[in-house]
Formats: C-alpha cells, sequence, structure tokens
DNA sequence: GCAGATCACTAATCCGCTTTAGGGTGTTCA
DNA sequence: TGAACACCCTAAAGCGGATTAGTGATCTGC
C-alpha cells in the first residue's frame, strides 16, 4: 500500500479511502489510485483488515464424521460446492475440518472464535440435544444450521431446512397407494435430528392411516448395516412389503441383500431411497428415490449467512420439499403369508 | 492479552515471552502467565500472529472440477480425512475452495498469495501441461502436488504419488495371466496427468506382451459415459474380454451396461475398477479393484506440507503402490468371435 | 568493593490497514 | 472583506501480537 501511495503520489490514507470507496478523494484521484493498485494487482492483507476490526472474510465449517465412516457420499460435495458459489462471489473464505465428534466440534468452534479466524459458521448435521447451538449463542457467532429444525430457542440463529415431515408423508401416500400396510423405516444416525423428525412423523402417518405394523430402525448409514438390517426385517414374519431408506447406499446395499434372500424388487418388496444420485440408477431396478437440489441447498444456506454477516436478522428458510421421482423399484403390495421363494424379475 | 498481563502482573512482552517459550521470564512466572492465559481461555489472534510475520497458520486445497461433475465419490473426502488429521494436530487451518477450472484455480491461488491467506498449497489433479506448479514456483509458495509424478522442473514443490505405471502392470499380469488378450482401458479424463500415465503404461505393457487388441478410451469419469463406452466398445467384434476402469462409478455403471447387452461379468467379459470403495460391494458379482488407502495419502501429502514449512526440502514421496484385490469380477478369458446371445451366470 | 556479566523484566517499534482528527485551499454569503 | 463552510488530503493512533533495545537488580570474579 505504501507502494500505491508513493506512485499515486499520495499519502496511505488517500489510497485507503479510494480504494474502498470511502469519500475524502477526488474522482480522479480515486480513479488514479485504483489504476496503480490494479497494476501492481495489490490485494489488502487479509490478517491486517481483520486486525484493524473488518472481520477475517473467512466462515467455518466443521464436519463432525469419523473418518471410517466416510463412505461414498454425494450430499455434501454438492452442498459445499453450492456454499462456495455463494462465498467466492464475495470473497470470502471457507475453513473447513474435520472432526472426532460434536464434543471435539465444539472445541473448534471455541478455537476458531478466541482466535478470530472466522466471522460465521456453517453448522450441519445437528442432532438432537445438540450443545453447538447454545455454544454459537454464547460466543456470538453468526450461524446458519444446515438441516435443522426453526427452533425458537435459538433466536440468534438461521436455519435452512428441508420439510422431512412433508416429504415423509408423500413417501408414506404413495406406498399405501400402491396397498402397502407393512413398511419398514431403514432411518439414518439415532442421533441426528432429522432422522428423529422422520421417524416421528413415519409413526404419525401411520398412526393416522390405522397401520400397525410400520416402524423405523436405526443404523450408521453404513452399506453392511443397511444389508444387516433388510436381512433381519425381511425374514420377519409376515415381512414388510416396502421399505424406506434413508440413504441411497443403504438402499442399494438393501436391495443386494433381498436379493441374495430370493426377493424381488419390486415384485416382493419396494424401495425407495431418501436421497437421490448416480447410485440409484447403477442397480436394477432403478431405484425410486427423493431428490432434491443440495447445491441449492448450499447456496441458500451460504446467503443466509452472508445476510446474518450483513447485519441481517436471523430466519428460518425452508427450502423445497424433496420430490419423490418414482422409478422402478416401487410396485404393488402383494400380499404374502412368509417363506422364501422367489418371483421372477418385475 | 493485556488483560493476562495485567492479572498476572507483568508486562505484554513477559506475556509474549512466557507464551512462547522464549527466554526472557523466569520459570515461576512463566508458570504463572501461563495459567491466567489458560484460565482466560486465551489464544493469540491469527489475524495480529499473521501480521507480525509469523504467517497465516493456513494451507489452501483448491478443487477444480466443475459443479455437476461432483457426483458420488469416496476417493476426496478420505483424502481431506487425512489431511485433516495431521493439520489439526499443528493447529493449521484449512481454506477449502471450488474452482470452475485450472485458470480459476490459478486465479485463487493469485489471490490467496496476494492477501497472504496461506502459507502453502496443496494441488490436486495434476495434468499433463498443468500451468499451476510454474505459478507456484512464481509465487514462491510452499506447495504439494498429490498424485503427481515427481518433476524435476519444479524443485521447489514436493510430490507425494503412487505409482500408476505399476499398478498398472499388475493389473495386466493378473489379466493376461487369465488369458485375457482383448482389453480396453476405459480412462477417465484425458487431460488429468494421471490418466496419461496409465494409458502409457498399459500400451507399454501390451507392446512388451505382443498383445496387439488393448487399447484406451478416455471419458469424464461419469457414470452415464461409462456404460455409453462400454456399450460401444462391447459391441465390438471381436470384443475385448476384460475391461478395466478408471474409477469405481464408471466401473459399476459399466457392469450394468454389459448385463443390458447379455454380457455377463466375469463369464464373458472380466471387469476391474481402478478405486476400491463400498460401491465395489454393492454389485454383483463384487469388483477385483486397485486398493489404496486414501486417508494415508492425505496424512503424508500434509506432512510433505508441514514439513516444506518448517523449511525442509522439497522432495518426492511414492505411497505404496494400489494393490488389486481379486474379488468375483475377474475370470477366465473365454474365445468369442462376436454375436450378442448371452451366456449363463458364472 | 567495584567493574562486568547475567538475569528478569519493561518500553518502544513494527507488521499493513482503517479510521479519526485535523490542516490547508477555495468558494460562498453577509 | 471576513466568517462559515466545503472539499481534498495528510498525520497519527490503534488493532493484537512479536521483537528489539534497553533498564535495573543481582551475581560473579578478582
Amino acid at each position: 500500500m505504501k507502494d500505491i501511495a508513493r506512485r499515486a503520489g499520495v499519502s496511505e490514507s488517500a489510497v485507503s479511502f479510494a480504494l474502498n470507496g470511502r469519500p475524502g478523494v477526488s474522482e480522479t484521484t480515486r480513479a488514479r489510485v485504483r489504476g496503480v493498485a490494479e497494476q501492481l494487482g495489490w490485494r489488502p492483507s487479509t490478517a491486517a483488515r481483520a486486525l484493524s476490526g473488518e472481520g477475517a472474510a473467512t466462515v467455518g465449517l466443521v464436519l463432525a464424521r469419523p473418518a471410517h465412516s466416510l463412505g461414498v457420499d454425494s450430499f455434501f460435495l454438492q452442498l459445499v460446492s453450492g456454499i462456495q458459489e455463494v462465498l467466492a462471489e464475495r470473497h470470502l473464505g471457507l475453513l473447513f475440518q474435520m472432526a472426532e465428534d460434536v464434543a471435539d466440534e465444539c472445541a473448534v468452534y471455541r478455537r476458531w472464535w478466541a482466535e478470530h479466524r472466522v466471522d460465521g459458521l456453517l453448522m450441519v448435521d445437528p442432532r438432537a440435544d445438540d450443545p453447538r447451538p447454545d455454544l454459537l449463542d454464547e460466543l456470538g457467532l453468526p450461524a446458519v444450521v444446515i438441516g435443522g429444525a426453526p427452533d425458537e430457542r435459538h433466536p440468534g440463529l438461521s436455519t435452512v431446512w428441508a420439510d422431512d415431515a412433508a416429504a415423509m408423508a408423500s413417501v408414506v401416500d404413495e406406498l399405501t397407494g400402491l396397498g402397502h400396510r407393512r413398511i419398514v423405516h431403514i432411518a439414518g444416525l439415532p442421533g441426528l435430528a432429522h432422522t428423529q423428525r422422520r421417524i416421528r412423523t413415519l409413526r404419525a402417518e401411520a398412526d393416522r392411516r390405522g397401520l400397525s405394523e410400520v416402524h423405523s430402525v436405526t443404523t450408521d448409514y453404513s452399506d453392511a448395516e443397511g444389508a444387516a438390517v433388510t436381512r433381519r426385517v425381511l425374514r420377519a414374519s409376515p415381512p414388510p412389503t416396502a421399505l424406506i431408506y434413508d440413504n441411497d447406499v443403504m438402499a442399494v446395499a438393501g436391495v443386494a441383500a433381498a436379493a441374495e434372500l430370493g426377493r424381488s424388487v419390486p415384485a416382493d418388496v419396494s424401495v425407495v431411497s431418501w436421497e437421490d444420485s448416480a447410485l440409484c440408477r447403477m442397480v436394477k431396478p432403478w431405484l425410486s428415490a427423493l431428490s432434491r437440489d443440495s447445491t441449492e441447498f448450499g447456496r441458500t444456506a451460504a446467503r443466509e449467512l452472508t445476510s446474518l454477516l450483513d447485519g441481517g436478522a436471523a430466519r428460518a428458510v425452508r427450502v423445497p420439499v424433496p420430490r419423490l421421482t418414482v422409478r422402478g423399484s416401487t410396485g404393488a403390495a402383494v400380499s404374502r403369508t412368509g417363506g422364501g421363494e422367489t418371483a421372477g424379475p418385475g
């Protein structure tokens, strides 16, 4: 900046005014300074800016999943891609970190806060009884909760959420319309807030329709557990005629497990995946799946955060309800009593 | 820091000395200051530290893949997970950004450099004729190239690489051992350095063995292109008896495409996936695949970068050669002349 | 018993930028 | 013609640490 000042023949303060659009310099001087700065390829040091009270120009994102449970995943990168799109426009950096668990994640939040490393945070995978919102309140960091339900106890936090309840209802609608009355929901991690929302909604929908043989089983999202749980529930007597999987990985693994037991999809059992991706089109039959635009989800979250950083009020934004794309894995329910014989391919 | 100084009854300089292990304070004072700092949960502001010449305590990573081509992926998150493990130990932050293409990525490098945002960079997806190493040289940023071949033209850059040539040779060994003589390699993006290395090696191995019906086809790594190319090459006369896919997604899509054409795996055609993941165990038969430890790959890369940041010399580190895990998708070659009739399941 | 060295600590400067408080100059109006 | 007021610009302080140059006080050696 000294360089610019010297070459433009003005003081450093004038340079600062000129480059930041502040009043106090003539338009001609401003243009000259801008020219010199551009020519020198100058960019303000974020450290210096941060130190003089402008904030770190960075937002943080922590992913608390143990490394080994990081499997095939499409959602997260799509989400981050959308986030980046919005952040890049404003030249905001994204500080990314992985953590072992939520406690670890909280420690990261505290450290980042103490080090003035971030101006705001994006929080993913909200849980039932989550300590993070309280912490964020305490630290006073602007933050957006991604995928949580609106939470009136934390008026300072913005929330971007999809209406799982409505989506679950639409799936149940579709399945009962096809005649299914015995449905098992192979859910994800029990601790996650959206897992619990889905389980609650399923129960409510079942009660409303008088279906007694509908329940949820929680898992760790892995293909292994997806397959194991599928085998277990399909061996019940009578077995369910429809399975709802909380992610695509388990759904695909479940179809394979069903095939091993001699059950064909959708003749013997219908399958719905709560997450659409290329995976759903890699098995036969293609999986009926709930689709959402994860990239747009990310964009929305990032926009909410920038709005918060600009001093906007916190709010809850709902993204479109995931829509069920019906493909080949859902069909009419057949009544069957028990057994193991195989039907032919549908 | 003023607070600490006041509460400990010493000057701010003394606090700085005490907390940074510099001589100039007594051990008792040092302990007292440390106690106060800990009690206050104090952490130095990265901005201030950076401004006084300590560096930004941050390394950067840019992923230049268009958002839409971000599909199901296991490699990248595993890699980042390993990187984080090492960086977290040293309290180094990871600044992450997505870019549209390499030119965009270069712009990000320049900006980060000008803004003093990062102390070093991790560069992924090296390409043939890549402008990034030159740029990194020019900017003088410590950097590690992940997945490139050692490059003597850029002595300042460290490289962490897997020996694709050896891995490809092992695959060709396995396949020719099974009697395959017509092999098609369904490769990834033509611009990537490792794609070209694999293609070159395959050609060399084929020449060495006198196999004339061996070639590579490049794709965009997507399931769609994987399937399309599979259909095309299997319709050739005579068709290949073995297919090598450059990633798991295409391999799985390819198996499905083969099935549509009435070719069964491995009876009619053997399949090898160059990337192992849960995906490879979601299809029947399970896919023979080249496995590597992506997390360890990330750890190694991060360690090289920290070593560079500590003033260590740049070097090329080779990680273990990906090992072929033989599963059900590879079998003995059958000679067939043309046609479309189907063999039964193997 | 006194110079010189050592030790424990403080004062002052700097990093690069923003911002507040002035300081000239020129114009306007009484 | 002088006061009031814009207008452009400069000087200086401050952000939170690290660092360098001191400053007393205690210790060492002769």
